[in-house]
DNA sequence: GTCTATAGGCAGATAGAC
DNA sequence: GTCTATCTGCCTATAGAC
């Protein structure tokens, strides 16, 4: 678990959840196996299922530590902005950051292939997007009462809308490996709630 | 193909492309086999490949068979609506519909899984959009000139706003068997677009 | 912790009889 | 058109040596 050599060794369970989030983000769940992750770490299939006997532990583990970071990004959003509007415009940006490396997100993923995921990674999908309105609902409430956000009925809708949207540009912009079209969509996602006429990303920087 | 019982015949295709379209629709392209379809429709995994030779192929015309049912849809929308935003009423009634059903839209789903899905498939997914987008964007800016409808930029990109949004919406809210957080999602998502205060669904039928 | 070897099952697909 | 039978390959997972 300690770094022995001149590389920093981010130890062998790491290393394999990032090669499995890479691939389930790209080709999903039921898209890869474990023989994948194996060739590309250059390790046995058996030594994959000594630190994830199942698949099923692999995704559980997987949610986990997505869902982790996920939330580091949100309080590092929250630290580095005041304004409401500008955390939503970080918020956006989180996605596009998944998208520009030609992923979906995780929990989005998942979320297509639900039906057919164990129940302990079923719960854990909900609770990444539960995760996700409660910290927009917070955003939004804020920026509707000092008047920089404005919207109608409740804040936890409005925070729906926003991570439906955002989940829903993702899907379909990577289909087309087109990032403007993701910046389109989420653009007008935006323009309703800001009183102003505001630009969610000024020229197509 | 012609009926010769008491029952209708609708085909042995027909009826593989049925079960095979649910199949797709709630656990995935690479989430279903042969052999499921085999056992429900009670025949062999040989029959199938009678008519579908390969998975690829099967794919090919679930996709074909359900954007000619999505024109036809649009066309009755046309149809029965003047009004622009009725027409948008209408649409998202298209998601909603399926999402009452469990499924997730197919060619939502199939995005979700793009990348491992056989060119053909892929071109097709993406004309299924091109298409829907193209229907959104006459009626965006008809409802634009008659100011029944109000958004900036352009009609496509609110379009790719509105494929997005009502995908996502889906998307999400399957993961909860949870019919509300679509509507509330939608709701919010089409109120940025009209003048005046028009509920979507009115109250929560 | 990682390996070799293998179990046991299911995948997509084909040949050839009827 | 549908069947039986079968092929080949990949899947998840385990046993046991090192």
């Amino acid at each position: 678990m300690v770094a022995r050599h001149g590389q920093p060794d981010a130890g062998t369970a790491s290393r394999i959840l990032d090669v499995a989030e890479r691939l389930v983000q790209v080709r999903g769940f039921n898209g890869f196996s474990y023989a994948d992750i194996a060739t590309e770490l250059q390790i046995t299939k058996a030594a994959l299922h000594y630190h994830f006997p199942a698949k099923a532990d692999l995704g559980e583990a997987l949610i986990s530590r997505y869902a982790s970071r996920f939330a580091a990004a949100l309080a590092d959003i929250d630290a580095r902005n005041a304004e409401p509007y500008a955390k939503l415009t970080g918020y956006a940006d989180l996605y596009l950051q998944v998208l520009l490396s030609h992923k979906m997100c995780l929990c989005g993923m998942l979320a297509a292939e639900f039906q057919t995921l164990p129940e302990p990674m079923q719960g854990a999908v909900t609770r990444f997007f539960d995760q996700n309105e409660s910290w927009l609902e917070v955003v939004l409430t804020r920026g509707r009462e000092d008047r920089s956000l404005q919207f109608s009925g409740a804040a936890r809708d409005a925070a729906r809308m926003i991570v439906g949207g955002l989940e829903g540009a993702m899907l379909v912009a990577r289909s087309y490996g087109d990032i403007a079209r993701f910046r389109a969509a989420t653009a007008n996602l935006f323009a309703g709630l800001a009183p102003a006429a505001v630009e969610l990303w000024p020229a197509t920087a």
